[in-house]
DNA sequence: AAATTATGTCAACATAGCTGACATATTCGA
DNA sequence: TCGAATATGTCAGCTATGTTGACATAATTT
């Protein structure tokens, strides 16, 4: 705090809090889930994140490896839909990945316009442990629950999903 | 993340972690939960971005504003541990978000070097414009669910977390 | 009085998004 | 068959948000 001085010096007990709106805002916001969420999200990148900084790849290269390894054979324009980036920001990831042999790239057997996408041996090791971590987190949360309360959690991830669009339209931008 | 400069990565597979000579293979990766987490999270923090869109903020700044007003009077130190990032990271949004009126400081009352952080009028409402969108979210996964369904999904994500450290280390760089 | 702590700030840099513009190959439709 | 549309690539530059390192100031502790 060197030179822009004053900073409320005085230690009033604390700004008057006591005028709630208190309207009909019977909204009860879910503050604790929305933080669970947060924090559990955070914890959960965490994991990978420790083995990407001695790869020098980073949470970016994480996905597309990710998404390439569960559906070998992706189009660029999937995979795009799938991370909801633009095809420029995925191209620095995608090329790095390609260059180092960790996923390569086959025309299209109808559509020849197309790059199918592949994971190699490697990207398939780097995807594994990648997700073992993750998964290890997951199998922990969910000791001491039955199939039920594990299917209850799966529910309630798949219902805070946005509907697919159906719509396909342009983000090529 | 990463300071690791160098493009092309070094091709080593990952620590000791990746080899895996195939032995017990038995791993089975919970592929399903770790997509369902992934796409669960990105659409839940679309909601509070497009609203931010049209304020000139970004997620930082969400982040912030949402930490003060659920725990007023919080020091600019605990606020560096919950989201665990430098103060440099944290100066710059709430330094932007003080000049707007968003967040007020006030010298600790037992210790006048903390600057304790608190939320203005306008920051309450922005924080609870943003967290409305996420609450109606989280209640729609919830639909249909008895509370015993939303102590299991609250459970599983607790799980999630890492137990806190109590060590209290140096992070401010 | 000296050391430590809480905070702020300057400077430089990395990652991963974005937009806009344009190139190439391929496919499709009139 | 030719022109439009499509799938992909790429250049250039910008923004947001993280990082380190170094140093400053005020207040507290030893």
């Amino acid at each position: 705090m060197s030179r822009s001085g004053a900073i409320n010096p005085v230690p009033r007990p604390v700004p008057s809090d006591a005028a709630l709106p208190s309207s009909s805002e019977t909204e009860e916001i879910d503050f604790e889930v929305i933080e669970l969420l947060f924090f559990a999200y955070r914890d959960f990148t965490s994991d990978p994140d420790a083995i990407l900084d001695t790869s020098g790849f980073g949470r970016a290269h994480h996905r597309v490896v990710h998404f390439v390894n569960r559906e070998p054979g992706l189009t660029v324009a999937a995979l795009l839909e799938t991370l909801k980036i633009t095809k420029q920001s995925l191209a620095r990831v995608l090329k790095q990945l390609i260059d180092s042999g960790y996923i390569t790239q086959v025309a299209g057997p109808e559509d020849r316009r197309q790059r199918r996408l592949y994971p190699t041996e490697r990207g398939r090791e780097l995807a594994l442990a990648l997700a073992r971590p993750q998964s290890r987190r997951i199998a922990n949360a969910f000791q001491g629950m039955d199939e039920n309360g594990r299917a209850v959690v799966k529910a309630f991830l798949s219902g805070m999903i946005n509907p697919a669009r159906t719509d396909a339209s342009d983000k090529t931008g």
